[in-house]
DNA sequence: AGCATCAATGTCAACGTAGTACATTCGATG
DNA sequence: CATCGAATGTACTACGTTGACATTGATGCT
């Protein structure tokens, strides 16, 4: 480190491949060689060459590396709506292990869960070179990312499909999950069932109901639309359907949580009330065990980790047609949705 | 899109700048121009530039172009532990969010909880030429990035101080916030207060028992270091040492949490006993709020997002002394923490 | 001995972009 | 009408690395 006169740093230029070379006394090609540990050099020589590199802190520059090499960097962008919700978290968890086990990085990129901005994020992405792009769509159409994909960089959606876009993805059975619960409430006896969830043009969300109503009618059960809460995002809260519902002349008798934040809303809401409701949320939650809630759970992770993976796969072989890896749900039971409704009259058999 | 006889895709080669150049007739600087909008252009040959630009999907090559301009990128990356932790979780969304607002994104790598991996994980970054580099220390020596600092990519050093290094930091009111746990079970009337944490290495871990054994030192409490539970990471689980304490002939009528991991094993065991104990918990979690827990609560995000303002700064003006940030820390009563022990003759004034 | 082989090293050019320097055109001005 | 300056365009080169190819000297085989 030096100092100039006014006492503020100089910083010293990075030290170069050429910089090693000239210290090593050695051809920059050489260095490359030691750098890279392909080509042969001499025992002796690298010896040399790895001091001279140590004395001057040299970090070969993986910019140039890559330009030369095609421009394909060693990252990977994961595009999410919101960062806060830790469902995203985790899948980013799995997506980060997935890839770091083939020496990827992962750019991690939020789009505020605001459908404008998608593109924008996803533009700046693609100029960075990014080798896979994963992502959570957001905005209605994603038949701009079509170029890319031709272009040779795999697109994977997460937890939805995109929008126009032919494109690898991977998602939640949320049918079935739904559809479970909805089974397992009216195998305890459950005619009146109540679903609390927004947004409700969301993907998930209307897989989840399809399943949820799809199962209601299995079994006879046609009058349930009344007790389906289903908001705009900014509709009213999980609290309010709750007290909304429980108002009612003829309220449900089990409830059924849409997603993670109508969980802890309904969770909120009839944790302290006396009568009893049972409950079944979608999407497994940090002490939700220890609360006895049911829920209808999945490895999170492993969608992340799938993801890469469709991605990696894509990659060594960009041909074939789009795959759609779906993560299996079960019903994990832990007593809020295993008991029988209060009043036996409810129970009416079809 | 073209198709070879076999079926297969032939991916075209991306656009270059010159692709563009030699579609649009002009020269490969006057589509640079175009691209970058300073310089002047006419209309009528920016229109010609931006229709060819189009047609052939041109994205500018910001690898060549970061290269162009001293190799450095517009990522700054972030390297934690254990990205299943929601902790970090949150703090990655904080400084996600610093960042984008400054145009720049996040590159998120995690070393495992491995103090071996980490500065290999660093050096991958390092040589993506980031921005600045924020790290959530575990290593107990980061001496090997004081070059890279004086280098000039600022360094930042997250929740907890770097060892052997000069750098930034942001970290928790660890003490303060302990101590303020610990004054208000005393003013609650408790004197018999555990403590359970681990793994007790950890510099927040040190912080927070320092905190607490000095708040009890201030009212008089000598006696409490049986009540505390500091185990490595592969000891016993919060739960185990839950079990130990209240099996003990004197077990202690209140219990700190060390952490939120602490905190929701000592839940999992108390919330269904009969003895009602006292609890607060160092960090809040989600739903903490309904179950009613008193915790040791603070701004996730605003710690990553600290963390980035930092690196902004350092990056604006590399000279001055290194900045601790302390993030504060509040005691959020909930209920869990503030009635009095069972026991009035555990109450003996001093 | 003579030639092929191979290890060890060097030279040169190119990846895609953009800065520097310079060339051309055109209207305006003295 | 010559000249100046603004507007616009072109040629060349560097950024740091590495692939293709060249060169050297030593070893092995017939």
């Amino acid at each position: 480190m030096t100092t100039s006169p006014t006492g503020q740093f100089e910083s010293t230029p990075r030290a170069t491949l050429a910089d090693v070379a000239r210290l090593a006394d050695v051809s920059a090609k050489t260095v490359s060689r030691v750098m890279s540990g392909d080509g042969s050099v001499s025992a002796q020589t690298r010896e040399r060459v790895m001091l001279a590199s140590k004395r001057l802190r040299f970090r070969p520059n993986s910019l140039a590396r890559n330009l030369r090499h095609g421009g394909v960097t060693s990252t990977v962008a994961f595009v999410i709506g919101d960062i806060q919700n830790p469902f995203y978290f985790h899948v980013a968890a799995g997506v980060e292990k997935e890839l770091a086990s083939q020496g990827l990085t992962m750019l991690l990129a939020t789009t505020d869960d605001s459908p404008g901005s998608e593109a924008v994020v996803v533009d700046t992405l693609l100029a960075q070179r990014v080798r896979a792009l994963l992502i959570v769509p957001i905005a209605d159409d994603q038949s701009y990312l079509e170029g890319e994909r031709q272009l040779g960089t795999p697109v994977v959606c997460v937890d939805r499909p995109g929008h126009n876009l032919v494109a690898d993805s991977v998602v939640l059975q949320n049918r079935a999950g739904a559809a479970a619960a909805v089974r397992s409430l009216v195998e305890a006896g459950h005619r009146k069932i109540g679903f609390i969830c927004s947004p409700a043009e969301l993907y998930t969300h209307q897989e989840r109901l399809a399943g949820v109503r799809g199962a209601l009618l299995e079994v006879g059960i046609t009058d349930s639309a009344r007790w389906e809460r289903l908001g705009p995002v900014d509709g009213p809260s999980a609290e309010e359907s709750v007290r909304d519902l429980m108002s009612m002349d003829d309220p449900p008798t089990a409830i059924i949580g849409g997603n993670n934040r109508a969980s802890a809303g309904v969770i909120r809401e009839i944790i302290n009330r006396e009568r009893r409701v049972a409950f079944i949320g979608f999407d497994d939650f940090e002490l939700a065990d220890s609360l006895g809630i049911s829920v209808i759970g999945y490895d999170t992770m492993e969608m992340g980790r799938q993801a890469a993976r469709l991605a990696l796969a894509r990659l060594a072989d960009p041909s074939g047609p789009p795959r759609q890896v779906e993560i299996p749900t079960m019903l994990i039971k832990r007593g809020s949705g295993e008991f029988a409704p209060p009043d036996p009259e409810s129970v009416r058999l079809p």
